[in-house]
DNA sequence: GTCTATACCCCGATAGAC
DNA sequence: GTCTATCGGGGTATAGAC
């Protein structure tokens, strides 16, 4: 691999851990088994680097979600498939977690890949539901944007409230109860 | 105010603004507007504070639910009452947003008030949902703590949504689907 | 391209006067 | 109880040899 890709892996890992103010030079050179040099002749700086990482972690989730969605089945097994998807829960979302980082919310070469991969997640989510709905397999009784909102909303609350008890079950118990919610829309044939 | 006060109150503003990580003690002394030696002097350091300001953002959050989710009402409304309440969305969760904080979450001392929050926020929602279960108000398709946890999950979501985006609508689009899929659980009389 | 050495500043805490 | 002064350490970046 090259000294480059050492140091994008290193520093996604890093930003997936401790997101970005609480993620050093140091520990990133530590990480990526690089020289000190190496960093600021591939990259202007930590910022650079950082969203070289964060588009890294962007196409991770989203390769992801693209083989779950896919038919075949009907959109409530996609939606399932999609959300029970194995996942490290207490390491939280590599994406999400960004977001409560007082850096990336303010930064916008930062946020940018962040808000650009939840507007690609709902969107798809947002296909399948409406697809759903066209073919009769769901009744049309919630929006499709809100719903794909509330289901990525619930996967990265879920995400919060285990690593709040430190308990993994915490996120299966949150998904369980939104597919049992979302399973009362599924039209009876 | 007292000076101890003011600490209590400007950390716990910052708590919720920047984290833990991104919590400076020079920074708290400008925000509480006090001088260098009260904060060792009241406190032993930046972490025993922090403890005393999330206890305080703590009792904030419980004394909101507390009031939205009394009767009168069902338990739909009951719940609706509680995720419609006025939010400042874009500053996201007083708690919630510490699970993200790579010290919070390996410090017990400072993890332990967000897991207690998270676990009477959880307990009271579950009550509500069991309770209309029991009264004929709700369907009892879906046990009380999953919904429970789902609902909690939607609300920490939905700031994770909205900050990413810089957009309150997009919490707003989370919840609405939530209390969509929420409302076909409400019994037909 | 990568290394070691170093600059500069801010972080978190302490010292000691008043 | 609060102040100013200061400490040791680590964060971010640069210099310059190889």
């Amino acid at each position: 691999m090259s000294t480059r890709q050492k140091l994008v892996d290193g520093m996604a890992d890093l930003l997936w851990e401790r997101g970005y103010v609480g993620t050093s030079p140091a520990a990133i050179l530590e990480r990526s088994g690089v020289g000190q040099g190496s960093l600021y002749h591939h990259f202007d700086g930590k910022q650079d680097l950082a969203v070289a990482a964060i588009q890294a972690n962007a196409e991770i989730l989203k390769q992801a979600a693209r083989e779950t969605l896919v038919p075949p089945g009907h959109a409530y097994e996609r939606l399932e498939r999609f959300l029970l998807r194995d996942r490290e829960i207490l390491r939280g979302c590599r994406i999400g977690r960004l977001t409560q980082d007082p850096e990336v919310y303010v930064n916008e070469a930062l946020r940018r890949p962040v808000e650009d991969t939840f507007q690609w997640m709902r969107a798809r989510l947002s296909e399948v539901i409406a697809t759903g709905q066209q073919l009769g397999e769901l009744e049309d009784a919630v929006d499709p944007d809100d719903m794909a909102s509330a289901i990525v909303a619930t996967l990265q609350g879920g995400y919060v409230l285990a690593r709040a008890e430190h308990d993994e079950s915490r996120f299966a118990a949150a998904i369980r109860g939104l597919l049992a919610l979302v399973h009362s829309q599924v039209r009876q044939p």
